[in-house]
DNA sequence: CCAAAGATTGTCACA
DNA sequence: CAATCTTTGG
């Protein structure tokens, strides 16, 4: 987009006209003194709706009024979908060309650029690729396996959130292996060895040349301090730093910007406290403290207007955080009107409360002339987006979901990506198993264990073993041997065109010749069909990638694509976002964005706030921050629901309102009383629903790829687990009718043996939905 | 060696 | 329920 519309180039030359500082003008007067104490260090705590991204905008146009050149303005976001509106917004004030040349976005990507540029510095070397959360988890697998421990002790995602905890906190494998406290944590959680995965962990992505995520940060940190002069380079390079979302950075992160700035100190950091709602991921709170403590000539302004919401919103949401014990006081208030009250109500199923929200949002559109994307549907977990997306199916209502598994999380794409991961860098092994033998040719199980284990003996890659492998014995049969040869050479082949074939055409070879893609086209099932259409779409994104981004260096090559999408999450695929939609998203992904019309859904005990956060108090709050950017998100009328029973596991569970309905002001509220029961009701309680009456639209981009309605074909109830007696009779979908004979163990994981038909089975009661036998 | 059936297990949020 | 791991039969 390099053409300007008329409006902008209007807007622009309006800037550009002032010869003073009048713009500011647009701005109140906390906004304008933020925005011109360009010197020094500055805390900007901007409370929810009160223009901090007009005054983060404004602040960096500021600076580059200034003389400043863009190159030496760094600004962190955190998402990359914020960086990218941002250098949109800036655009439009100083022009395309400056914008452009900010250094703008997320920690990761940021930091990933530079890591390829200084790679040989700490032992990697620039084709490095990016893990994901499943090829970490997958290498930390194989270790534990290979150390030969419990996988029941060492659960795999455990044993990596360990891990990527303590890289959020600085701590290397070598530190952790000395520090009594991470140790002594292991001990106490029966784990001791966790330090020993890590250094496995830590030693085998450095042999494969590969970075996780965090990795990305704290190589970084550790690049800065292990190199004096490319420190210096950087901040020399970034004269101005910007961060923005403080309150979620973690301390690799706040290491890293206070290297950086600490010899201009001109670093801006803006941020709201009470919506920091990623401790989990080691968001750490104290950096507001050591930020003061680090930087004493700070200054703070504090953003307390909002102009987002009505007033009833604003309060509703003041007097939900106002419960929280450990937060920075603060007034936020809103000259806006009062607006409608707060509509609260209860559905009896997650069924119904979907409906009733898509009845909502259609009466709402039509009664007040609103578009689609005026309205956004937020929930806790992705897991409850179904019941929702039914719902809007059934009224008509477009829709996009963002979050959930993304479309580079898919099989087929992992796969075709995976043979360009292994072109671009042939050490990645997870890539490699993961192609190795697919699609199959003859190198099985068998073959594949042999060649790890060598490869583990000789401590190299499994590529490196390949290439290596008529030099040692280790009983690979001829046959198999010719197979792993035919695929040496195809990847070989591959990488030849690496460097001369543009992401497209090569992109389309590796398509071609691995057959992944004329296997795909075979397979004439609904998947089959819609994977050949989800490799093609990944094609198309690839030409469009080595199209548009021929001016750039690495531009259109494949290993320039895969840079872009590592660090992309299903948010930034925007490529929608014209169309008139409905949004349906988690609260975390809605953070930073406002919607005239806003439903929180799910409001119930043990999901919102959540089960796991019960056991401490910190947990808890930080759950009701994020019940706080929920409330926040909504400018005109705010809804908010729950369900008295909901599927969970398959399983219907009871639940109880959620206590934070009870924190809200009650002025603010407004009971809804609920019509009669609706026709959803009776229709999704007995009989399957015939799809062939209902017309559906299917939006384009979401999973109109697994079948619609998978509703049990059975109209028998289901019986309560705590009902359940020996002796009883039950009916079970798949095996028949059986007589309970024992029940052991204890209610969530309570198992039953029961004689069917065919013998007897045990099954686990909270996934086997038995069913009332017929009489 | 491999596909398909069977068994098991798990999910809070995300770059 | 859905995703993943394990077993099984060809």
């Amino acid at each position: 987009m390099f053409i300007k519309s008329a409006t902008e180039l209007v807007k622009s030359s309006y800037f550009w006209e002032k010869s003073g500082v009048e713009y500011l003008q647009e701005l109140n007067d906390v906004q304008a003194q933020a925005v011109t104490a360009t010197e020094g260090p500055v805390m900007i705590i901007a409370g929810a709706g009160s223009g901090k991204t007009r005054v983060l905008t404004y602040r960096i146009a500021h600076i580059i009024r200034q003389g400043i050149e863009p190159y030496h303005i760094l600004a962190l976001t955190f998402t990359n979908k914020a960086a990218r509106e941002m250098t949109n917004r800036i655009a439009r004030v100083i022009g395309e060309v400056d914008a452009r040349a900010i250094w703008m976005g997320t920690f990761h990507s940021i930091f990933s650029r530079i890591l390829r540029f200084e790679s040989d510095r700490i032992g990697f070397s620039s084709n490095f690729t990016i893990y994901d959360t499943d090829d970490a988890k997958s290498l930390i697998k194989t270790i534990i396996a290979e150390m030969k421990l419990d996988d029941k002790k060492y659960q795999t995602s455990q044993v990596y959130n360990r891990i990527s905890s303590a890289k959020n906190q600085l701590i290397s494998a070598t530190k952790y292996a000395e520090s009594p406290e991470w140790i002594e944590g292991d001990k106490f959680s029966n784990r001791p060895l966790i330090a020993e995965i890590y250094k496995r962990y830590a030693h085998r992505c450095a042999r494969v040349n590969a970075m996780d995520f965090d990795d990305l940060l704290l190589r970084t940190n550790q690049l800065f301090a292990s190199c004096p002069n490319i420190l210096e380079k950087y901040q020399q390079r970034f004269k101005y730093i910007l961060v923005d979302e403080f309150q979620d950075t973690n301390l690799v992160q706040y290491a890293i910007i206070k290297q950086l700035s600490i010899v201009h100190k001109n670093i801006c950091v803006v941020g709201d406290d009470a919506q920091s709602i990623y401790a989990f991921r080691g968001a750490n709170i104290e950096n507001i403290l050591n930020f003061e403590h680090d930087f004493p000539t700070l200054r703070k302004f504090f953003l307390e207007q909002n102009y987002r919401s009505t007033q009833n919103i604003v309060e509703a949401a003041n007097s939900v955080i106002a419960k929280n014990t450990r937060q920075h006081k603060k007034n936020v208030w809103t000259g806006n009107q009062e607006g409608n009250k707060i509509k609260l109500f209860k559905a009896t199923s997650d069924n119904e409360e979907g409906f009733l929200i898509a009845q909502q949002v259609f009466e709402n559109k039509m009664n007040h002339h609103r578009l689609y994307t005026d309205f956004a549907i937020l929930y806790r977990t992705n897991a409850q987006s179904r019941a929702l997306e039914e719902a809007l199916r059934r009224l008509n209502i477009p829709y996009r979901i963002y979050g959930g598994t993304s479309f580079y999380q898919r099989k087929e794409i992992k796969d075709l990506l995976a043979y360009f991961r292994i072109i671009i860098n042939p050490n990645d092994d997870e890539a490699l198993k993961r192609i190795i033998n697919f699609p199959t040719r003859g190198i099985g199980k068998t073959t594949l264990d042999k060649i790890l284990e060598a490869a583990s003996d000789n401590d190299v890659s499994i590529w490196t073993m390949i290439e290596n492998l008529q030099n040692v014995s280790i009983g690979i049969s001829p046959a198999a041997m010719f197979k792993i040869n035919e695929f040496r050479k195809m990847i070989r082949d591959f990488s030849m065109k690496l460097t001369q074939t543009n992401a497209f055409d090569l992109a389309t070879v590796v398509a071609s010749q691995s057959t992944l893609l004329t296997d795909l086209y075979k397979d004439k099932s609904p998947e089959g069909v819609s994977r050949y259409e989800n490799i093609q779409e990944l094609l198309n994104a690839i030409k469009e990638f080595s199209e548009g981004h021929g001016t750039e260096a690495n531009g259109t090559s494949l290993a320039g694509f895969m840079e872009e999408i590592a660090l992309m999450t299903d948010a930034d695929n925007d490529k929608d976002q014209d169309k008139d939609r409905v949004v349906l998203m988690t609260v975390h992904a809605a953070k930073g964005l406002e919607f005239p019309y806003v439903f929180v859904t799910g409001m119930e005990e043990g999901l919102f706030p959540s089960q796991m956060s019960y056991q401490s108090r910190d947990d808890l709050e930080e759950e009701r921050r994020l019940f706080y950017v929920a409330l926040t998100r909504a400018m005109q009328q705010l809804t908010l629901s729950y369900a008295a029973n909901r599927f969970k596991y398959g399983q219907p569970v009871f639940s109880e309102p959620s206590r934070f309905l009870f924190e809200i002001n009650p002025a603010c509220v407004e009971m809804q009383i609920r019509k009669q029961p609706s026709v959803s009701d009776k229709e999704q309680s007995h009989q399957p629903i015939s799809l062939k009456t209902k017309r559906y639209i299917i939006p384009a981009n979401s999973a109109l790829k697994k079948p619609v309605n998978k509703l049990s074909h059975s109209s028998l109830p289901i019986i309560p687990l705590s009902e359940l007696k020996i002796g009883m009779d039950v009916f079970h979908e798949r095996f028949g009718e059986g007589t309970i004979l024992t029940l052991d163990g204890i209610l969530p994981n309570q198992t039953a043996t029961i004689r069917f038909d065919d013998g007897e089975k045990r099954l686990l009661l909270k996934y086997a939905k038995l069913l009332m036998p017929q009489k």
